[in-house]
DNA sequence: ACCTGAACACCGTTCAAGT
DNA sequence: ACCTGAACACCGTTCAAGT
């Protein structure tokens, strides 16, 4: 409609305004296509008409991101560390199914937003409250690195800069070329291992969810022994093994 | 002087000559500095004339990431599974501290470069003859993730698109700002925990290599245990719990 | 004082003109 | 047939001219 178009035209631009059109954007046309003179053209305004409102591109970055990390749900009340901590990492995963740039994004920035580091604050309070020390907490953080946030950079990730194709989409599933089982044998052999529907698909075969719910039960259980042993930081003396414990088998 | 560089306007482009000026280039100047214009500048060529030798940057990317994932050292011929993962991995680490740009690089690829492969490869190889079986170096190689290749991805590094600048400079580190410890109270109290040099610096105060070793070896003791265990893959039965063997304390 | 078109300094890559 | 300068279609951002 024309009064419509005419009511959008003179919709006062807003930094709200202008971070909700760059997600939905870099959603729909990834983040290759989130240009300043891309994102002005959706909102009908010329490029420089954004500069009002954010410095420059990296600062509607940085809101973008924080945009994101908003819609991750806040710890679970009643819950213990592990169950509050694994929710809370799980929905920060979903977040980041629905905005597929956001990883990309905050691999790219230098310093932590806003949003990011309440995030983390937070997380770490649910760790703290468990009865993790400041020592072992502040490791553990590091440890998980960017699975805290719902991602984890994978090797095999097709997906990365596709568009979105569910791992249940045979059609994106890419049949290994026939030499690459004499070239890489071993890579073969565990492609075939996991993938249940078809012995000859790999990459698209591997059931995403469960590898991230592998490793990050992994490292909660790890930490959770870390803890239950009272472990502490002996980075000084030259002990490396980290889980080298009394209660160790042998 | 000017019969040197007669001599080396003379020696032919190859493939190889451009993609060793490229990782010198992206090692000295930062990968934003890589363009093809820049690389042709370096080497005393027209652009185009790079054509010629990569079908584009892509290709010029991939070529250097095989480059620099060619110097990590072949595994320790003695060693145990572990001992050798261990050592290959932190092998790997020492040559991206040598050029920073290589794991952003991999990032942005969408398949996995021929070099990568042969170390994965090589890799399982080596968990298999440590008697892991196929299903269960699956499920470790995603675990790992990054961290396979030495790195992963870590929430605070600003050394990342930064120059380099050892993690001993006190001169780039930066203070908290007064208002942080009041927004972000349980980050500010573990940076101050494992901070031992001194306790208003975050970020560069980490110790980098410890939270690596931290992370590698939680994730190492934690394969060994379900390699021990038997373990086995339970996705379809929704048994959550990796690591809910017979031998579990409680 | 405010807005914005043109311009600047880039980029990867195509293509046709020149040798 | 080969090489390459100019051009194309972008990019983020500056800046001065116009209202």
């Amino acid at each position: 409609m024309a009064e419509q178009t005419e009511v959008l035209r003179r919709t006062p631009l807003s930094k709200d305004r202008i971070l909700r059109a760059a997600v939905t954007l870099a959603d729909e046309a990834g983040i290759d296509s989130l240009s300043m003179r891309n994102l002005a053209q959706d909102l009908g305004v010329v490029p420089m008409a954004l500069y009002k409102h954010v410095a420059n591109k990296d600062e509607l970055v940085n809101g973008m991101i924080d945009v994101a990390i908003g819609e991750i749900d806040p710890p679970v009340p009643g819950a213990d560390w592990k169950q509050a901590v694994r929710e809370r990492i799980l929905s920060a995963r979903r977040v980041l199914q629905r905005h597929p740039w956001v990883s990309l994004a905050i691999e790219s920035r230098t310093a932590p937003t806003p949003a990011v580091l309440a995030y983390l604050d937070s997380m770490v309070g649910t760790f703290r409250r468990g009865g993790f020390s400041a020592d072992l907490t502040h490791h553990v953080m590091h440890a998980m690195g960017s699975r805290t946030l719902g991602f984890s950079q994978e090797l095999f990730d097709a997906a990365r800069s596709a568009g979105r194709s569910g791992a249940s989409n045979p059609e994106s599933s890419a049949a290994l070329p026939p030499q690459f089982a004499d070239r890489f044998p071993h890579l073969a052999a565990i492609a075939v291992a996991a993938s249940h529907d078809d012995a000859s698909v790999v990459g698209q075969g591997c059931d995403d969810q469960f590898e991230f719910e592998f490793a990050l039960d992994l490292l909660l259980d790890g930490v959770e022994r870390l803890q239950r042993q009272g472990w502490t930081s002996t980075r000084r003396d030259g002990d490396r093994s980290v889980v080298s414990g009394p209660d160790q088998p042998s």
